[in-house]
DNA sequence: CTATTTCACATAGCATGCTATGTTAATTGA
DNA sequence: TCAATTAACATAGCATGCTATGTGAAATAG
C-alpha cells in the first residue's frame, strides 16, 4: 500500500481558525462602531441582550450564558457598573452572590442598540444569498458545538 | 402591497457575529492549549505563518498581510523578540523602518506548530463533511471580504 | 456539629485587539 | 531647496479575553 505524503502546506487562507478569528474582528469592528454612539462596547452588548431578556442574573447565571470565563464577566460587569448600565444587589438568599439588574438608561437602549447588530449583520451577510446566510448560521452553530464538547 | 412587521427579535443564537465571536474564542481557545507546549500564543503563530513563507519583512509587510493594526502588530512583534522568535535589524535603504527575521529557534517550530494548527481545525470540524467544511470556508471568505470591502 | 470542600465573586497578571498620539525619516510641492 | 506632508514605528491607555489565586459563604462529610 502507498501512502502519499501530501505537502498540505498550511495556508492562512485554508485554515478556518484564521477565517474565524479574522471574520469576528471585523464582526466587532462593526458593532464597536455602530454602538459607540449609545455609549457601548461589544462585551456590554452580549450581556445586555442576555439582560434585556430577563433581569435578576448572577454573575454566574451570565457566564452560563455566554460562554466566557468568569473572570472576564467580573471585569465586564464591573465596567457596566462604572457605566450606569447595570447595579448590584447583594442576594438575599447567597451573600456570596450579586443579583444584576438592567437601569433605565440600559432599558433605554435596547431598540438602538438591537438594530444596530442587525444592521451590522445584514451589512457583513449581504454579499450572501439567504440560503447561504441560513447555512453558515447552521455551519458555525454546528463547529461551536463540536468544540464545546471536546474542548 | 402588504406590508409585514415581523418581530424580528434580535437573538443571540441567530446572530452571524455573535457566533463569530463565540467561534473564533473556542478556536483561538483550542489553539493556544496546542502550541503552548512550542512556547507559542496565537498572534505570534499567524506572524510566523507569513514568515516561515518568507522572512526579511517589515513590519508594515506584516500589517498588511494578517490586517491588524500597526500598535497591535508592533506589540506582537516586541513579544516575539522578548522571547526569542524573531529579530529586528534596522533596514539598509529605509531608517524608518525594521527588518524582522526568523532565528533558529523560530524556524525549528515550523512543523509542530503548523502540525498542532492543523489538529485544531480538525477537531473544530470533525462534526462536518468535507463539502461543508469547505463551504464554511468559502462563506467565511467571503464575508470577510464583504466586511473588508465597506468597512 | 465541626472540618473539609465547594461555590460565588474579586483581583492580579498577561496576551491580543483597538484608537490616539509622539518621533523620526522619507517624500512632495512650491 | 526647504517647508509641509506622509510614512514607519513606538508608546499610552483602554476593552476583552485568559489563567491563577485569594476571600468569604454555603454545602457536605464524618
Amino acid at each position: 500500500m502507498q501512502v502519499f505524503f501530501v505537502t498540505m502546506t498550511f495556508e492562512t487562507g485554508n485554515s478556518a481558525g484564521f477565517l474565524a478569528n479574522h471574520m469576528a474582528r471585523l464582526f466587532a469592528a462593526g458593532l464597536a462602531r455602530r454602538i459607540q454612539p449609545l455609549g457601548l462596547a461589544p462585551a456590554q452588548f452580549m450581556v445586555l441582550l442576555v439582560l434585556w431578556d430577563g433581569d435578576g442574573l448572577t454573575q454566574r447565571d451570565l457566564v452560563e450564558r455566554l460562554d466566557v470565563e468568569q473572570a472576564t464577566m467580573a471585569n465586564t460587569l464591573a465596567r457596566m457598573e462604572r457605566d450606569g448600565l447595570i447595579t448590584r444587589q447583594p442576594s438575599p438568599t447567597d451573600k456570596r452572590a450579586r443579583i444584576v439588574r438592567l437601569t433605565d438608561k440600559a432599558r433605554a437602549l435596547e431598540g438602538d442598540a438591537k438594530a444596530a447588530a442587525q444592521a451590522q449583520n445584514n451589512a457583513a451577510l449581504s454579499g450572501l444569498s439567504a440560503a447561504e446566510a441560513d447555512q453558515l448560521v447552521d455551519l458555525m452553530r454546528r463547529v461551536v458545538g463540536t468544540m464545546q464538547r471536546r474542548a
